[in-house]
DNA sequence: GAGAAACCGTACCATGAGTACAGTTTTGGA
DNA sequence: TCCAAAACTGTACTCATGGTACGGTTTCTC
């Protein structure tokens, strides 16, 4: 769709870019409602009145780091799931093979995954408009659609075992993933995340994989 | 440990069980940092003064959401998974008859589950003392221990298909749990929580029954 | 070098956490 | 029935933060 390289920043866009980086970070931290525009802007290096001639108020920010969450998520997505695609022509093994892709991927983070936006968002719906909960909702949905394109080309060679619903799998890898990141932080064991990534592709593999 | 009906209450205890209530629906819609002291105040029908009677701070307030949290929820387990084996002596047959019993609880909570307070208190860390977040820790240990036991007995009797790490699968359900909260909340769709656990039961069997 | 973009400074208001402390009502037990 | 403790109320603060308003200044870009 777009280029890697973005279209050219001006001045004032890798100034928006740095606060939404600093806010995100903080929101995943403290939460949207606790998360002051004073420490962003004192970690950002600007003022207050540069921070509202960016962003009209606190829920402007908060949709921009939102479509940036997203848009982050869907280029990663894009790339993991394209690879496996890319590396076999067996549906299943190219699943399995992004898999093991998103796995390494979420090990590799160097301090554990920081969080999920939409599921702190989640938590503190009452705080954001309807625009920004359409925004996460689709999200989902998107996110859950993809993997249900890729289980049914699985399911079209490999016939699933158990008696499945196919849109419940993949809601199940998100699922899997947002509640493997709360245990991560809760428990501080990032390790989790990876290994429940990689258990969701073992039993993906004890649906569909001929006996 | 502690009998059903608990100790007689002063009035000052139901007032305390009445503001711990209406703090956590507030925290599980709004997120703690977010939640005014006064608005809880307002609807629990008491003044400022009032409640710093009975809560030191903010953070003794939270303390006792997740002490009354964690207790209600192990209660719950213990009735829930308590009646699995009563109801079979077989031990995967009991875990699937619990988990069939806890998607129907999850079913049956008129406006959808109002959230986990250890997944709402993860996303805003940094709002806590370490005493709550050892609590949390603490309480997410406990819970994946007891389903470990119970996989145990059933691996015990059933050896698993895949070469699948026990711990990792008990890990897994909590994951699920969780993760089928926050997509439920985001898609508005309260549906989703109890056909994730009763997909996980599907695994389970898959993972366990002999062929 | 002019105009727009990207800021800075200052002053101000409203809200909410939290403190202090004296006074009042309610309750349970001797 | 009375008394002391428990369970509050009322008032009056302080301080931090979100947010508004607006005029001035620097910096980039054509």
């Amino acid at each position: 769709m777009s280029t890697v390289l973005e279209t050219p920043k001006g001045k004032g866009e890798a100034t928006r870019e740095r606060i939404l980086e600093i806010a995100e970070a903080a929101v995943l931290a403290k939460g949207f409602g606790a998360t002051s525009i004073e420490e962003v802007i004192a970690e950002a290096g600007l003022t207050k009145s540069g921070f509202f001639y960016h962003f009209r108020d606190k829920n402007a920010l908060a949709r921009e780091m939102v479509r940036r969450y997203v848009a982050t998520n869907d280029r990663l997505f894009d790339e993991i799931f394209g690879r496996g695609q890319q590396l076999s022509d067996d549906p299943l093994q190219a699943f399995l093979i992004s898999l093991k892709l998103l796995a390494e991927t979420m090990a590799d983070l160097p301090n554990g995954h920081p969080g999920c936006l939409i599921a702190s968002i989640c938590y503190q719906e009452r705080l954001f408009d309807r625009e920004i909960r359409d925004l996460t909702a689709q999200s989902v949905r998107d996110w859950n659609a993809r993997f249900r394109t890729i289980l049914d080309g699985i399911a079209a060679v490999y016939p699933p075992r158990e008696p499945v619903d196919l849109d419940d799998v993949a809601d199940m890898l998100s699922c899997i993933v947002d509640g493997a990141i709360i245990m991560s932080k809760t428990l501080n064991d990032p390790g989790r995340l990876e290994r429940q990534i990689m258990l969701f592709r073992s039993l993906v593999k004890l649906m569909f994989a001929p006996n």
